[in-house]
RNA sequence: GGGCGUGUAGAUCAGUUGGAAGAUCGCUUCGUUCGCAACGAAGAGGCCGCGAGUUCAAAUCUCGCCACGUCCA
């Protein structure tokens, strides 16, 4: 890409330098300068200086004026101010977390599908980012969450809509700079550097100011493409349609500039700062080293802080020695110890608010912990917040913790969470928890088992398993290995990017094995299939042409061959969990089954039993009872979920859902798994929207003004395709966009019943739900088991459950009886001196044919030989089940000197066609030969003696 | 969504190559004691998650289901 002009910056005495360090071409009007500024020969130079005058405040107080003053600068420039979105981006399926402002207007605006909802446009936006956790607290500038303020325009120069590009953007962005925040002019250098990502590309400079990178400016007019004529990190891009320019101002950066605070947590989180050093009694640390002046040390840290490259995968080792060297080179003498003794606290004190600010906007926002998606994120945040409060032994509970948190930084922010939910989903998290780590010892000492105590290292697939099955980092593991006697135990350097490596190739190849399954191949181009259904839910006729009919690629619906295209349709395709219709389509030489129907593109398939005549008219015809009853259970399912929301708590969202003939399953997200109480109240709820809701409305709304109208709970069913949406509205029950077909009146479902909640993840309760026909057949199913069972025990339904009980109390308790007459047996059977049993040289031999099965057998033999007073050898056989041998021997005895049981079983099994085995003084086996049974045990007889 | 793992007495968990269901704590009763704690003795308490399969024989092996845990995207 050729350099850029920026008349704008030349007019101001700047000029384009090569930067020494980096080779990036940078703009700058200081004269001196030989460096970019953001480079490791780059310290910050606004540690104890402000570089922006005028912001005295701390805290959340001057975030809440920065904030202002970049909002309020940008809307006298003619912005539009939007309100930021939630930080869940539940309008998008690609991502879980808005990473960054322009994420709001990712995929349709951006794509030139859907209107901006204002342009230009100025917005803070707060967003997460999790890929540099690890840095966090350490680096004195990560952060996982931060506003990022913004202006956005989206130029289309084909359809005369053009408001600004380069120049004026950074003219916007030097005034904003330079007049708005008073930053003197050779502070600033402009750094370009091209951008590309996900497909688009374009110029970028990215804006530094003392050594920080404030600001990006992205001017997004590309897109890939093979024949494009420009060429950037080896990829080919041509010119697009749409000119973005995408825009990131760091608020939470601003504010450092501005206080000029050792590390960027004491801007933005002072109170927690100071709350946490005190908790964690900070002062011991600094006052036990007094040889050195620990304020002076923090200082010189925080200043190279800016070129230390603290992120995943650094060598952590290294990175300290040239800490330390440098701190030589200031004229701070410390070594290895006392660096960590004062860094290591200071470090874990800084993520925790970092930590909790995530973690309140997620909750905020209705996310719930999980062990998988997006509440997972939710779970490891808390989880990192909980292991740094014990490693600094603070004291205090995870809630109290949040509480604090909100109480300091998000004062009277509006949430979809209450503080009560928020707070008790955290007391779970911190339950759960304490629950692992209970459990940790116990699997570390385990694990360990085979390790040697002298051992310096643990075997990699040990810690790697511990990891990935159990949840203990390998740290953890090391650290309690220590407590438990593996007293030199150390982790190798590098392991965790080695686990992070090993990870990451795992989920490729779990990636790399699913795949899409088409219908049929590409089809030809025809215009999009007319939607009648939309327009008419209750036509059930139609007449069509057939544009297209092709072959099947697979057979996933049985007995269907081929995909009719039709011009129009009244067939709903499967969506939004709602199945296809079936039906007929037939013209004067054919009639064929429709056995489903399903979206291809712009195109519904009719999936048929034989191939059709393009051109042919076409009398189609639907399955009605079918569709009634998917629409019954697909407005069901919405009645539902609004109840759940209503009786459960704001943080209810729909995970998924599925609409079958039989039954319909709601996904929502909820933290504890929930009890019939609860189900009742929701059903009964549902049903009371149904005579009370008259009539649904249905509207469709384009993407801008449902979004402004209803907010993003309106995307239950995931995220919306197009520019505009389908929104199903049932009172002031739901609100929902939704491609499904639905009833205009709910009262026509007759009656809908939750029958039951199974749990598909932590986190997420699946609801069963059925309704119309579905909910008559379902009471009548559970009638007839009912007859079923109450005819099997002789009762009336109504004394069921008291019979049931009583006839299993009562099972068992004859169990036990058998049990103890059964030993009473053996015992008479073996002291009567009846045939059964001889004495041979101070051994009691017994051989007896039993009528019992073999746990009976086994007992009955346990008491004749477990009496060390009386040496036994008994044979046992019995006629069941093809014949049954057990040889015992008392243990410990003479008798067990002088016989084998296994050698004894295996000389007369023969006789009943069988074997077995067993230990020596005790063996079992069977055969096929029942008959045999008195000649196996005659032949136990001569065997022994007896 | 994918991977891995776990379900055994009221609780926490053992259970070897498939071959007689266990330990500790808790519980009940008795003894010791003015009483409690402690101690001693005895005892109760198990569809070994559910359902199939393999086998003469399954807590143990295989498959399905249910419940739970954990990691990754």
């Amino acid at each position: 890409m050729d350099g850029l002009k920026f008349q704008t910056l030349i007019d101001r005495g700047y000029d384009r330098r090569t930067c020494e360090v980096s080779g990036l071409p940078y703009w700058t009007c200081d004269p001196d300068r030989t460096t970019s500024g953001d480079t490791d020969q780059d310290p910050y130079t606004f540690i104890g200086n402000p570089i922006i005058p005028g912001f005295d405040e701390r805290g959340h107080a001057l975030k809440e004026r920065m904030r202002e003053a970049f909002l309020s600068a940008f809307e006298a420039s003619d912005h539009a101010r939007v309100e930021p979105y939630p930080v869940l981006a539940r309008w998008r399926d690609d991502i879980h977390l808005t990473i960054a402002s322009i994420a709001d207007f990712q995929p349709h605006v951006t794509s030139g599908l859907a209107d901006p909802p204002a342009n230009p446009l100025t917005i803070s936006q707060p967003c997460i980012r999790l890929t540099d956790v690890d840095a966090v607290g350490r680096s004195g500038r990560h952060l996982t969450t931060f506003e990022m303020m913004a202006h956005h325009v989206f130029n289309r120069p084909d359809d005369g809509v053009m408001h600004y590009w380069i120049e004026t953007c950074v003219d916007l962005c030097h005034r904003l700079l330079t007049e708005t925040f008073g930053i003197h002019p050779n502070e600033v250098t402009y750094v370009e550097n091209p951008w590309s990502g996900g497909g688009n590309a374009g110029a970028a400079v990215e804006v530094i100011v003392g050594g920080l990178e404030l600001a990006t400016l992205v001017f997004m007019d590309l897109e890939e493409h093979p024949e494009g004529d420009v060429e950037i990190k080896g990829l080919r891009y041509r010119t697009m349609p749409l000119q973005i320019i995408d825009t990131g101002y760091g608020l939470e950066r601003f504010c450092w500039a501005a206080a000029g605070t050792p590390t960027i947590y004491e801007a933005i989180y002072p109170e927690s700062v100071a709350w946490l050093k005190e908790l964690a009694n900070f002062d011991a640390v600094t006052s036990a080293h007094k040889g050195i002046d620990v304020e002076r040390l923090l200082g010189e840290l925080s200043r190279l802080n800016g070129i230390m490259n603290i992120e995943a995968g650094v060598d952590a080792e290294a990175l300290q020695a040239t800490l330390i060297q440098r701190l030589g080179e200031a004229g701070v003498d410390v070594d290895v110890t006392v660096l960590t003794a004062v860094t290591e606290p200071l470090a874990r004190i800084y993520a925790i608010p970092d930590h909790l600010h995530a973690l309140a906007h997620m909750l905020g926002d209705g996310l719930v912990p999980s062990n998988a998606k997006d509440g997972y994120l939710a779970r490891m945040l808390a989880r990192r917040v909980l292991r740094l409060s014990s490693e600094l032994e603070l004291g205090v509970s995870l809630a109290d913790l949040m509480a604090h948190h909100l109480d300091h930084h998000l004062p009277n922010r509006k949430m979809k969470q209450t503080r009560e939910g928020m707070l008790h989903i955290l007391d779970l998290e911190e339950a759960r928890f304490n629950e692992m780590m209970r459990k940790s010892d116990r699997l570390v000492r385990k694990a360990l088992e085979s390790t040697p105590k002298d051992a310096s290292a643990v075997h990699d697939d040990l810690l790697f398993e511990l990891a990935d099955v159990h949840g203990l980092q390998p740290d953890v593991v090391v650290g309690v290995g220590k407590e438990a006697g593996w007293n030199d135990l150390v982790l190798r350097a590098g392991f965790a990017a080695e686990m992070a490596e090993r990870h990451a190739r795992l989920a490729k190849e779990a990636a790399s094995s699913t795949k899409d399954a088409t219908t049929v191949d590409a089809l030809p181009d025809l215009p999009e299939t007319a939607l009648l259904y939309y327009d008419d839910v209750h036509m059930t006729e139609m007449e069509a042409s057939v544009l297209a009919c092709r072959p099947l690629v697979n057979d996933d619906v049985e007995g269907a061959t081929h995909a009719v295209v039709l011009d129009k349709t009244c067939f709903y395709p499967e969506g939004g969990g709602q199945e296809g219709d079936h039906g007929r389509l037939s013209t004067e030489a054919n009639d064929r089954r429709v056995l489903d129907t399903k979206k291809q593109g712009d195109h519904v398939l009719h999936l048929v039993d034989g191939p059709m005549e393009v051109g042919d008219l076409v009398q189609g015809s639907l399955d009605v009872a079918r569709r009634k009853q998917l629409m019954d259970h697909h407005t069901a399912v919405h009645i539902v979920g609004g109840a759940a929301r209503r009786i459960l708590g704001p943080h209810i969202f729909q995970a998924g859902a599925n609409k079958s003939v039989d039954s319909a399953r709601l996904d929502i997200t909820h933290h504890t798994r929930l009890l019939r109480e609860d189900l009742d109240a929701m059903e009964r709820l549902a049903n009371d929207v149904l005579t009370q809701v008259q009539r649904t409305e249905k509207t469709e709304l384009n993407r801008k003004d449902a979004d402004r109208k209803y907010g993003f709970d309106l995307y239950q069913g995931g995220a919306p395709k197009g520019a505009s949406v389908r929104i199903l509205r049932i009172g002031d029950h739901d609100i929902q966009a939704c491609g499904g077909t639905h009833h205009d009146e709910p009262g026509k479902i007759g009656s809908i019943r939750i029958v039951r909640s199974s749990a598909v993840q932590d986190g997420v309760e699946r609801l069963t739900v059925v309704a119309g026909q579905a909910a008559l057949r379902y009471a009548r199913q559970q009638d007839a088991l009912l007859r079923a069972a109450s005819e099997a025990l002789s009762v009336t339904p109504e004394d069921l459950p008291r019979a049931a009980e009583r006839f299993f109390t009562e099972w068992k308790d004859q169990q036990k009886r058998i049990k103890r007459m059964e030993q009473e047996i053996a015992k008479l059977r073996t002291s009567g001196g009846d045939g059964g049993s001889a004495m041979v040289d101070g051994v009691r031999v017994i051989v007896q044919e039993v009528d019992a099965d073999l746990k009976q057998l086994t007992n009955m033999l346990g008491v004749m030989t477990r009496d060390p007073e009386q040496p036994t050898v008994a044979v046992l056989g019995s006629r069941e089940g093809g014949g049954k041998l057990l040889v015992a021997v008392t243990e410990g005895t003479v008798a067990a000197d002088r016989y084998d049981a296994v050698t004894v079983l295996r000389a007369i099994a023969p006789h009943i066609k069988g074997g077995g085995g067993g230990r020596p003084t005790f063996a079992q086996g069977g055969g096929s030969n029942p008959d045999g049974l008195p000649a196996a045990l005659d032949e136990a007889r001569s065997m022994l003696g007896a």
